[in-house]
DNA sequence: TTATTATGTGCAAAGGATTGCATAAATTAT
DNA sequence: ATAATTTATGCAATCCTTTGCACATAATAA
């Protein structure tokens, strides 16, 4: 059973409040005889004294803890994020919860419950709602909040997300350069941040190239894989299927990669593909994808460095950072007159 | 500013414990009247009251959390377990608080002093160290603990892992069959449980099969893709380079992929491939890739479950479980025969 | 009517650490 | 020798919640 600073305290025949300073008041405001402090700290370490952080964090009124709130862990972003989250927290001296929301509002509602209720000292969140009355609890309870990948206009909050509407942007005009007009979007969850302002890239790429836009071809509803494999093989059904698929995130890319193989459908011969998000293994699939890059560990620093202003400086106004996308070309784009070529040998691909 | 329960107790004129328990006490042992239950209910929700889990943790001497540490948050692999973990913890009621190691002992010491003093209620580790002197702390400190990916014969610490040797047989022995003698073994960090497990069973594969082990081809010192990387150009380079690659984990595989692709080193045509872990993207790699597949869910079920029986019985004898791993038969091992083949055409590669 | 039980609520200690204020002893200044 | 500092330590309040025990009142039983 771990010892307190009291049984410490009775063993070495000083006050608590001696022990205390002996063993945690760096300061030199109070000045323990040299004698006194090896007693102490000898007779700590013989008792395996540890601090109870709850107790510290209940009398000194924080916790060095800041919350985090992604809608999928095992998603390659978000556990990039998180990773570099983690190594610029732990610079300034914080740890961190970590929260899977499973993209359901309930969860993340009852994350930021828990996390209110733990008292940390701030939150990162990417958030999946649609509204933001939970978030505005936060703001309420005058605990400094970030939001990452999402932001709400209406709403006092500080936030870096990546510029959305650009990167798709970039993408679909990678598309559209190479000759396609039949371009698909597979988006993720509808209504939140990430997703819409993906699609409004999209849509004006299109727009802004005089291509009209087709409803039957943007589809999906979540940004799992399972989604991308559905809704690409539904696409392909389609009496005037699409050259090209745009997704709005990796694991929807698997997934239209999967329903691809499956019907011998090649890429980028039979089909284009750009995603959202560049997981590390997109260079190695099969044909390298081109992505559209966000930047991960800018965003974790961004997130950090907003979160710690607003946690010395609770009464700042306002910050909103949109940082850059990047495409990154590679191999799963073909011209479109390229595809019709290949179409016409259409009966030998045996590939497996 | 959060409002405590004393407020409420003010500003409705009853006591503090009246409060306590009309708010969190679901057993009937108090019997408090309807109308002091509304009253109170009202007054906390008019308030914002929220729960403070410092002061109930301390109080309660039990935090309803437990703590995660993996060596690396964005590895496939360790995000999928924890993503697992996450949801059965939810089911048992418990939250957790994940650390990244980054395959650092001395970040693993760290999390867990840190872990402890926060009191969490058990503590599941994929711990990366050679030796175990930080772990019988945790015994010692009698928080339960289970181990997952590795184990120490030596400690009595409950454990699930997966039977490393026999899937390092699974792949060697797959890579044997298709008449490869030449096999390299790209390892993780060495003096880890999963690395000498499965160091262990790639050469009792090569002995049984009566295949003399070459130390050249056994390289590598962690579980990164670089290490892949480097690794792999250094084998090509090898005045009598090996037809086959294992290696002892995903990234470290993509990092071999990467080097090949630089090389113009066809998969598997000039080259095979196996690895440990298998991860989402496993099969929507150029070519697919053959993979030891571990049982996430089921690691991370046991894990929670054996937790979960030592927190509600601290004395119960130590278990320990090992799991069966699965080879993933896919498109990266060619047989030799082939592959002699394809190298006396080898001046056509000209993939990008 | 008295004894017993049920109902509804409060008191106060405990859980462990921090810290402003006080104080005694020792030292230095005047 | 007296006053002013410095040194070294202790007291006690505080952070917020939970919970065993006690108590007063009302209802029921004998």
């Amino acid at each position: 059973m771990s010892s307190t600073l009291k049984d410490i305290a009775e063993k070495t025949g000083v006050s608590i409040s001696t022990v205390s300073r002996v063993l945690h008041d760096n300061s030199q405001k109070y000045k323990i005889s040299e004698e006194t402090k090896t007693k102490v700290k000898q007779m700590a370490k013989d008792l395996g004294y540890r601090v109870n952080a709850l107790a510290r964090g209940l009398r000194q009124q924080k916790t060095c803890e800041v919350g985090i709130i992604v809608p999928d862990i095992s998603n390659p972003f978000f556990s990039e994020v998180i990773k570099s989250l983690a190594g610029e927290l732990r610079k300034k001296g914080y740890n961190f919860i970590v929260y899977d929301s499973d993209e359901d509002i309930t969860i993340e509602r009852s994350a930021i419950k828990s996390l209110l209720e733990k008292r940390v000292d701030g939150l990162v969140i990417a958030s999946v709602g649609q509204d933001f009355s939970h978030i505005q609890k936060i703001r309420d309870a005058e605990i400094p909040v970030v939001m990452i990948d999402r932001c709400f206009d209406e709403l006092d909050v500080d936030s870096v997300s990546v510029d959305n509407v650009k990167g798709s942007l970039l993408a679909v005009n990678h598309l559209i350069e190479a000759g396609h007009t039949r371009i698909a979007f597979i988006q993720g969850l509808p209504g939140t941040y990430a997703n819409e302002t993906r699609l409004q890239g999209y849509k004006s790429a299109l727009r802004d190239a005089g291509i009209s836009i087709d409803e039957h071809l943007i589809v999906g509803d979540d940004f799992r894989s399972l989604n991308g494999y559905l809704e690409t093989k539904l696409l392909l059904k389609l009496s005037n299927p699409p050259t090209a698929i745009f997704t709005a995130g990796d694991l929807i890319a698997l997934g239209a990669l999967e329903a691809c193989r499956e019907h011998n459908i090649a890429i980028p011969d039979n089909l284009s593909l750009v995603t959202f998000d560049d997981p590390v293994f997109a260079s190695y699939l099969s044909p390298s994808l081109s992505a559209v890059e966000q930047p991960v560990t800018k965003i974790a620093e961004m997130a950090v460095a907003m979160l710690y202003r607003r946690i010395k400086n609770p009464n700042d106004g306002r910050r909103k950072i949109l940082l850059e996308p990047k495409l990154n070309v590679r191999g799963s784009v073909a011209r479109i007159s390229k595809l019709t070529n290949i179409i016409n040998f259409g009966s030998i691909e045996t590939k497996t």
